[in-house]
DNA sequence: TGTACATCAGTGAACGCGCGTTCACTGATGTAC
DNA sequence: TGTACATCAGTGAACGCGCGTTCACTGATGTAC
């Protein structure tokens, strides 16, 4: 039966929502369109009167992420008086966000993965790499030191992730709070 | 038919390292049993003479692709008289290496993807990242700036492939080759 | 404001397809004598 | 060394299953009067 175009606005956004946290949890290519949607509350059938197809989604669901990666950047930045880039690095280089891959970045998350989809992934990942360098970076810092930063901790959260050593993982996380 | 045990080995490291190269390029997901096997010029139906499953081939295909990157480290190293932690920084960080997944870094390529995998990734993971450090801090070098300059250079390797961005892509390799 | 009708978000069955895995079969290889 | 037979790597058809996508249908919403 039809909805009201503001339930419908409001379905859609937790399609894109709990897209961008299945996503990030089981890769673009682990979970389905059925799934997907039973996720959010729905049957499959209904996906294509929201999206042309399951890439157009994997976009919106990435760069929505994104956005919500940004805000978060935000927030950590504005909770503390340390310099932007060591507020970020303490509270990304963390056990606890090791273990959340669903809510996590986005960039260790999907960044591998990039290459194999569309150009909408791709566009929102030039947008947000530029953006996480802006704030990484603060007002009067330098840009290339960080982007050298963010380099630094994506691959720290990536190889933390990647080993069944806790210790390994540790000692990742803290050397990559070294970067100067 | 038969084939003697000789061949049988041939073909069976065949597999392994075609598995190698497509798993790091199409992800472990992305690529499927009988595609696999036809690519090593075999039928789908002998995979299961010689792997448990899918999951077996992953971990040895994995750990078979990280040797030969520790090969080709060792190679790059001994090819110059420069420190391990330069040579390397200037051979991994570059377009060429961008545009190679199927026969670069296995790190960038596949790390990401391991946490969803079994044991024997994650594994193999662990050695090889180990190692890797053993390498990139040579003999008497600080392991743990070794360590911090692996996440650098597989943090940019990744974001690099993630940008449609030529120039984004240049700017994150320059940046990371600026580790001290 | 109330009624009649068109719209369309969401449902659930169905599509062809490729997935991982199994299996009966083949016939050269390897072994026993 | 030669013969008879067992082994087993690889083939190709088949399995059930979940994939992305399509479609006829439903009925509340939105619109026209």
């Amino acid at each position: 039966m039809r909805v009201s175009r503001e339930v419908a606005e409001e379905n859609r956004k937790r399609v894109v929502e709990t897209a961008g946290r299945l996503f990030r949890e089981h890769g673009f290519d682990g979970i389905g369109v059925a799934t997907l949607m039973k996720a959010a509350g729905m049957t499959h059938g209904g996906f294509y009167k929201q999206f042309a197809d399951k890439s157009a989604l994997a976009a919106e669901a990435t760069e929505a992420a994104l956005d919500e990666n940004r805000k978060l950047w935000e927030d950590v930045i504005a909770a503390t008086d340390a310099p932007p880039g060591e507020a970020i690095a303490q509270w990304y280089l963390a056990q606890p966000h090791v273990e959340n891959r669903a809510r996590g970045c986005c960039f260790a998350a999907l960044a591998a993965e990039a290459p194999r989809q569309g150009e909408g992934v791709q566009a929102a990942f030039t947008d947000a790499l530029e953006a996480s360098v802006e704030l990484l970076a603060g007002p009067d810092g330098d840009r290339e030191s960080a982007m050298r930063q963010l380099c630094t901790m994506v691959g720290a959260l990536v190889l933390a992730r990647a080993t069944n050593s806790k210790a390994l993982a540790r000692r990742l996380l803290e050397a990559a709070k070294q970067d100067p």
